[in-house]
DNA sequence: GACTTTCACTGACTTAGATCAACCAAACAG
DNA sequence: CTGTTTGGTTGATCTAAGTCAGTGAAAGTC
């Protein structure tokens, strides 16, 4: 049996809430707080914020349309269900990040989302949304390129659930984290992750156990430094290399 | 060895071309079409008729949106290219649908798009298509309908490549070309599979082995006949049990 | 503070499906 | 018409990852 160090790392630095500069909705936010135009939209987003404790639920598959959610602290899973009760997690939203916008489509949620941990969220009223992207044309533009992001991660999973291995899997979701921790001004190498390994799991369609067992050979093998869900990323060109990024 | 009839089946029907009826963007022809407009938008679309031979491209992932297509006769695929060459195929289109509506959110293609067989298109400049949903607004509604079926299609297939084993996968695939072709109006039991057992196993997420495997298998059960790219579905309830439909 | 539940991890074992290799039939090219 | 290529099928073998079972630590709960 190898023996593994287990290296400690630092103590779950406490989650503090994005800043608006951090906020995937800061474009609409600026925008409409130009020069020449007012501060209702500002106005009504921080009026509506709102908190969600670790599982409730913000909205299920095939509602009507109310709103959607930038997440001021905390983090969110998105999934999907199958008829015979099978999940399948098709993304996990962190600080800063945006959800719902893919129901501006149909006027109607296309998956269901629910809370990680204890969640802060600022809720735009749909009316309100549109009504600004009618005045201010950028609003527009910002609402389509983070749907049109939202398309590019369905394929990026598509591709990962089709073509990759375990190793790829785990390496690919992990850098893809670090990306967007470090987009919104968090430590790129050093995160919390708010999901079990459980979650891991079905997101990257492996079982627990494997997810585990690859955590722990990355481990073994120099590449980060795990507690529980502490996690530090100790080479990531390594990783890069697994992941095929 | 069992012994296994390989029953016969009937040769491929000729490839017709779809009626406008059954058309996915029927519904956008019927609008503009109505008492009070004219034939502008149906007759541009029908002017701009393009054939593409089996294996050629209709757009690439990135390039700006010029069109989308209506296929009236023949059928496509969907797919997206990892930087190191991997392919996930992500979709199908047979005769009736349409494609290329993903790329309005960003305004440029989001895969790339290749014909399985000499393939009839009707070409909808998109700034013919913008023009009229100003104008008529249901056509509006019509292309958010196709865009939503566009993401929920994604989710099915991520909770297929995530949850499903190979027999699931391969009774899911054909019950839904089944219900596709009889959406339009051709036979939802006996049809022609335009794609190779690779693609099959590409899209699908599994080997092109197991797909051959899994079909034999499936017609040793007595669930359907198959000759080289004919099926016929003989059970379509045990398929759909099978699937989990 | 004791009890219960949840979560992460590990080992032993099993298996679904991949890979490798070969063959045949159809389609195609000259 | 003949040689070549492509696509579909099958068998033999291998292996990555799933399943089952058990343990200990952490986090809630009363």
């Amino acid at each position: 049996m190898p023996i593994r160090p287990a290296p400690r790392v630092a103590e779950p630095e406490v989650c503090s809430p994005v800043t608006c500069k951090d906020c995937g909705i800061y474009g609409l936010c600026r925008e409409v707080n130009g020069p020449d135009v007012d501060l209702r939209l500002l106005e009504t987003i921080v009026r509506n914020r709102k908190l969600f404790k670790r599982g409730e639920l913000l909205y299920r598959v095939g509602e009507p349309l109310r709103a959607v959610y930038a997440i001021r602290s905390g983090s969110i899973k998105s999934y999907v269900v199958t008829n015979d009760g099978r999940v399948q997690i098709t993304g996990f939203h962190i600080t800063g990040e945006v959800l719902g916008l893919g129901a501006l489509v149909a006027n109607q949620y296309m998956s269901e989302a629910r809370a990680l941990e204890t969640t802060m969220v600022c809720e735009v009223p749909v009316d309100v949304l549109e009504a600004y992207s009618v005045e201010v044309p950028s609003i527009r533009q910002q609402m389509l390129k983070i749907m049109s992001q939202e398309i590019l991660d369905n394929q990026e999973l598509m591709l990962l659930l089709g073509k990759k291995n375990s190793d790829e899997r785990l390496a690919t979701f992990l850098l893809s984290l670090s990306r967007r921790f470090q987009r919104r001004s968090y430590s790129p190498t050093q995160f919390n992750l708010s999901m079990s390994r459980s979650d891991i799991g079905n997101y990257l369609g492996m079982a627990e156990e494997t997810v585990c067992r690859v955590f722990t050979r990355f481990q073994d093998d120099g590449l980060l430094a795990t507690e529980r869900r502490q996690v530090k990323l100790l080479d990531q060109d390594r990783l890069k290399s697994i992941a095929r990024i």
